[in-house]
DNA sequence: ACCTGAACACCGTTCAAGT
DNA sequence: ACCTGAACACCGTTCAAGT
């Protein structure tokens, strides 16, 4: 993790502001307002300093970005009782970082990264793939596995957030519905005959259904 | 799908600019400049008009961005030769979507979509669902299933698009480098043990394994 | 070392007016 | 009906200067 410059013999002007006391405010700001109203100009304001300030304990807005979900990760992420039995334990660890992540939709502007290597969210990586590996996997099998877990998991989370979002905005017909509006049933006779229900099907939560046969073909094929 | 008013009498003045007209820049300016570049402003003076007279044939940049997408989908998203058997379909349709998508990084700003329902995409869905029907499984699961795909592959383009992005962005360490450099093996043993081969391992590309994985699943357990 | 003011180089969108 | 100019209300970030 980036530090700043190490104070050695505290030379120059004392600090006014903290790194902490940076994030601190960017996580009160994107509670109370949403991630869209934070901005360095609204996150200095509510400090009491300037923007320009905040380049002094952060490098950019991305990497605030990246701060705010460790923090939230760090905040947010209890390790759970996990089951003995292999295959459920992943299950159960997979589950427990969708509902965090579920639960903060803001982070999807973030979650976007790499994997979620925030340090909080190691022991949850390490749950998965080491219960892949007590199922049967090579230990390069299981890290795919754990992969394709973070794929559905980022997949469902991005994928609800903006819909939820789009929801929110406008409230006019969804492209989604136009398109079903008029479905030629001779061409696609599935999704016609499916077209009434397709709204209230695809609105159930069913990630915990989609995880297990994931996980089910992971083991069994793997 | 949204079209502009109707031109009964066409009263007033006649048009200078179209809709397709619109598309079709905006799809140059992604292409060549990729869609950070993608702005109203740039997007009028490609044209040879000004950023309002935009407005009268988009609603929105959002609606653009909808526009855009649907207009690759038509244009990149080509029926392939179906297997026979139901299951192998399944996994051949959504691969085609995966490709088409992966190809085009840019979409994940859109792509958060509700489901991917670019109308050309629809014969796809068509494909996906009714081979999941014809494994056995119910009308509900099979849109579940889908549901369930779509995240996967979803997930997999917007985690990989944006690492892309960050890699290319800052040629720095990137975060889960050095969270992965400090690793305590007695606490985590399986990832400090893969820690070396975690980078190359993770950029194999393993979407197809991931997809039989989840189908296989969602045909057994359902 | 830390903070500030002023400025750069932008955004999407609205409004009132013109043809 | 379609287009324009000017303006509103913002952005993230850099630079040179202050303490």
């Amino acid at each position: 993790m980036p530090q700043p410059p190490a104070p050695r013999k505290a030379p120059g002007r004392p600090p006014r502001i903290s790194r902490e006391e940076v994030v601190g405010a960017a996580r009160r700001i994107v509670a109370e307002e949403g991630v869209d109203r934070l901005t360095m100009r609204r996150l200095a304001a509510e400090i009491g300093s300037t923007p320009m300030a905040l380049y002094h304990h952060v490098r950019n807005k991305e990497e605030l970005l990246v701060l705010l979900l460790d923090d939230y990760a760090a905040r947010t992420l209890h390790r759970p009782r996990l089951p003995a039995a292999p295959r459920e334990r992943v299950v159960v660890a997979a589950a427990a970082i969708h509902e965090a992540l579920a639960a903060c939709p803001w982070i999807v502007e973030v979650l976007t990264a790499d994997d979620l290597m925030s340090a909080s969210a190691l022991w949850f990586v390490e749950q998965i793939v080491d219960g892949l590996i007590a199922c049967g996997l090579t230990p390069e099998r299981a890290v795919h596995g754990y992969r394709a877990i973070w794929y559905y998991t980022a997949g469902e989370i991005v994928v609800r957030a903006t819909a939820a979002r789009r929801r929110a905005d406008h409230d006019r017909p969804t492209y989604r519905e136009r398109v079903f509006g008029d479905l030629d049933p001779g061409e696609l006779p599935r999704l016609a005959g499916l077209a009434e229900r397709w709204a209230p099907l695809t609105a159930e939560d069913t990630y915990l259904d989609g995880l297990r046969a994931l996980v089910d073909g992971l083991v069994v094929t793997g």
